[in-house]
DNA sequence: AGCACGCCGACT
DNA sequence: GTCGGCGTGCTC
């Protein structure tokens, strides 16, 4: 028997199969879709088995012998697999990366040590009751007493070893196991309160349901508060009711613990939760739970969308406008495009929801690609928050750089009637630069050639593109002067601002104060019970985060996202703001919003304070239509990184060139230009940007330029359909 | 990815 | 004269 294998290295330059013996022994364990274990050049590696063969052609003499079988079942199913034919096909990606990004790491293909299981210990008893009871009788030591009592209910899980519980031990009356951890053990269906739905949500539900088995894709556009999650909930209880498995992908689930909750407290322990703050052992666990068909929902991030379900019944995509679907890195996929894929593959219908709904979907919707399906009443007393927009430049005359004086008091006046006030700020650290007063020199990163940010709590200067950081000295490395000034604001000196003008409980959110595992999930449970009255945080905590206390949301510079050098800069404010509006007002008390900008006529601004998606997208749709942007045009983004400055610049150059011969007249090429993040981690980025409607050449074009330098290890290409980010 | 082969500079 | 620099090419 002979077997195809795809190799685990990740290399353009291997991205084939490799045919291997099976030994005879081994011939009933292979099945395709498993790993195994086998030699390639000097080194021992693993590799998935894509097909078996009985004979083949090649030099039977250069054939190998497989090593071993890692798996007993296949950890790629036969969708999985031409799922990955498909990702190789349409992204330019290889093979082996798009299998590899669909698995968790415990079953990717590596050479790695087992998988440690997780033990907990556990005290238990090994008396009889009455033998127990005896013990307690002549005991004096309270806290023995407890932990008997306890122990003859049932097992007890020892986090430290106290006097206790050696003296218990001592004397035979329990013995320490070691069982299996459960880390999540979503049980407690006991809290969840049935909710009524309005007409207008049931009818929605309805309307998907009754599409059940058919491929199509649903537009969800329902204002903030009009009840998208209790929707997405009966459609996934109906889902499960026909015995179907559903997938609801969020943004990133640490940030919407609150969703998390709701779908626990309703279903139980049917759920699999997937998301990056899970260590790879817990990761592993969640997967097994969908594997061995014991969760019949996954709520997860992007990569979920993979998850091996075989009778999907729905997929749902909540925020469907945010980027972090798209992934940014190797095999660069759209979570969406994917969904889509199978969808025709399952013959179930995907369903998209948005209060601010991309141009792309909200056009195809227009166009009758996607149906649309709107939630236009907002769910019980609550209602919109009123926005106000303040013109900074006018602050600044009266001297308020940070806060204008309509913010100061309307924090004042919400301080005062103990109701809670969330701040957002797009910009984490201490200060923007900080440059020299006297000969003008900014402190700049040398790897990435952009300017240092000041981050006061730690004393440092902070690249916040490769992440290194140096000491911060108070004398200008250029002339020596200490007339060293800070210019711009970041939440740590919103916060130390906020400090000198009130007397109020503050915490900051942002990517500094959530690194740890858990701190997220902590700063909102202490905001949500009020052990602080202000949230200062970067855009973490515009989305879905659900305080009935808090009347107030301000954002202190709506500018940092409006100029950011990318065509989709208004879309992503107008998202911005109303999300971050969205927080204010959540119960009876009527919130209110203060925007902050020095652009107060912008439209995004402007639309996004009356609340009115429609006129933004008319509006939006105008610019990119005459510009050429998405939705009108498709994009490719083609990244040429090399550390070789020169290099990078001639073959940008020789591939713009070869584009120009082979498109289509009509595709619009641009470039080769320097990437907005022109040097990172001392590699140069270049960019060529297309746009086009139809190209038949296209995809071949972009293929033959791939190959070319696939081989090339000095220089990189690589294609990025539909980018999010420019 | 890793390792061998191979062809040119500075050293025991 | 050799040791070793890393450029190139191959791995069933």
């Amino acid at each position: 028997m002979y077997i195809d294998v795809l190799t685990q290295i990740g290399a353009k330059a291997v991205d084939q199969t490799f045919i291997y013996h099976v030994p005879s022994n081994l011939e009933k364990n292979i099945k395709v879709g498993i790993r195994v274990k086998i030699p390639f050049g000097k080194m021992v590696i693993e590799g998935f088995v894509t097909k078996i063969n009985n004979d083949v052609t090649y030099d039977k003499n250069k054939i190998k012998d497989i090593i071993e079988v890692t798996d007993i079942n296949p950890v790629l199913n036969s969708e999985m697999i031409s799922l990955g034919k498909y990702m190789g096909d349409h992204l330019l990606c290889s093979l082996v990366s798009a299998y590899q990004v669909m698995l968790p790491k415990a079953l990717k293909a590596e050479i790695k040590s087992n998988i440690k299981i997780k033990y907990n210990k556990y005290l238990r008893r090994t008396k009889s009751i009455e033998e127990i009871d005896n013990y307690i009788k002549n005991c004096k030591y309270q806290s023995q007493i407890n932990l008997l009592c306890k122990l003859k209910e049932g097992d007890i899980l020892l986090t430290s070893m106290t006097s206790s519980v050696k003296t218990i031990l001592k004397y035979n009356l329990a013995t320490i196991v070691y069982e299996e951890a459960k880390r999540y053990n979503y049980e407690g269906i006991s809290n969840y309160k049935k909710v009524t739905l309005t007409d207008e949500q049931s009818s929605i539900v309805n309307e998907v349901v009754s599409s059940f088995n058919t491929s199509s894709t649903y537009l969800l556009y329902g204002v903030t508060g009009s009840g998208k999650t209790e929707v997405y909930m009966s459609i996934i209880e109906e889902a499960l009711k026909k015995n179907m498995t559903a997938i609801m992908l969020v943004p990133e689930i640490s940030l919407t613990p609150q969703i998390v909750g709701k779908f626990i407290s309703r279903f139980g322990s049917v759920i699999a939760v997937l998301h990056s703050k899970l260590s790879d052992t817990e990761r592993y666990d969640e997967y097994r739970k969908i594997t061995n068909s014991e969760a019949k929902i996954v709520i997860g991030t992007r990569s979920a969308i993979f998850v091996p379900f075989s009778n999907i019944g729905v997929i749902i995509i909540d925020e469907e406008h945010t980027s972090s679907y798209k992934q940014e890195n190797h095999p660069r996929y759209n979570a969406k495009d994917i969904a889509e894929w199978r969808s025709q593959y399952h013959k179930c219908p995907v369903v998209m929801g948005s209060a601010t709904p991309s141009l792309e979907s909200f056009a195809r919707a227009g166009n009758k690609v996607y149906k649309l399906l709107t939630l236009t009443n907002r769910v019980g007393t609550s209602t919109l928050p009123s926005v106000q927009i303040i013109d900074m430049k006018d602050e600044v005359k009266k001297g308020n750089f940070i806060l204008s004086s309509t913010l100061k008091n309307k924090i004042k006046e919400k301080l005062n009637k103990k109701e809670q006030i969330i701040l957002l700020l797009n910009r984490r650290g201490y200060s923007g630069i900080i440059s020299c007063k006297e000969c003008g020199h900014t402190e700049k990163c040398p790897k990435c050639d952009i300017a240092y940010t000041y981050h006061k709590t730690s004393n440092n200067l902070k690249c916040h593109y490769c992440g290194t950081s140096k000491p911060y000295i108070s004398k200008c490395s250029n002339c020596g002067s200490t007339n060293i000034k800070d210019y711009g604001l970041g939440t740590e000196k919103l916060e130390e601002e906020l400090h000198k003008l009130y007397d109020a409980k503050i915490i900051r959110m942002d990517v500094d104060t959530t690194s740890k595992k858990g701190s997220h999930q902590k700063i909102i449970d202490d905001f949500g019970e009020h052990k602080y009255d202000i949230l200062i945080g970067t855009q973490m905590i515009a989305k879905g985060l659900d305080f009935p206390l808090v009347t107030l949301v301000g954002v202190v510079s709506a500018d940092a996202s409006l100029i950011s050098p990318d065509f989709r800069a208004s879309e992503n404010t107008f998202q911005l703001l109303s999300q971050v509006s969205g927080r204010a007002g959540r119960s009876e008390n009527k919130g209110e919003v203060i925007i902050q900008t020095y652009n107060p006529d912008h439209h995004s601004i402007i639309l996004s304070a009356k609340h009115d998606y429609l006129s933004f997208y008319k509006e939006e749709m105008k610019m990119r239509k005459i510009l050429k942007y998405s939705p009108y045009y498709y994009m490719i983004l083609i990244g040429i990184s090399t550390k070789d400055y020169n290099l990078g610049f001639k073959e940008a150059n020789k591939i713009s060139n070869y584009l120009h011969t082979t498109l289509d007249k009509e595709t619009i090429i641009l470039g080769p230009t320097m990437a907005n993040m022109f040097k990172i981690n001392n590699v140069y980025h270049y960019q060529i940007i297309i746009k086009y409607r139809t190209d038949d050449k296209l995809l071949d074009s972009l293929k033959f330029i791939d190959n070319m330098y696939k081989q090339n290890n000095k220089i990189e290409v690589e294609v990025d359909f539909n980018p999010v980010k420019i």
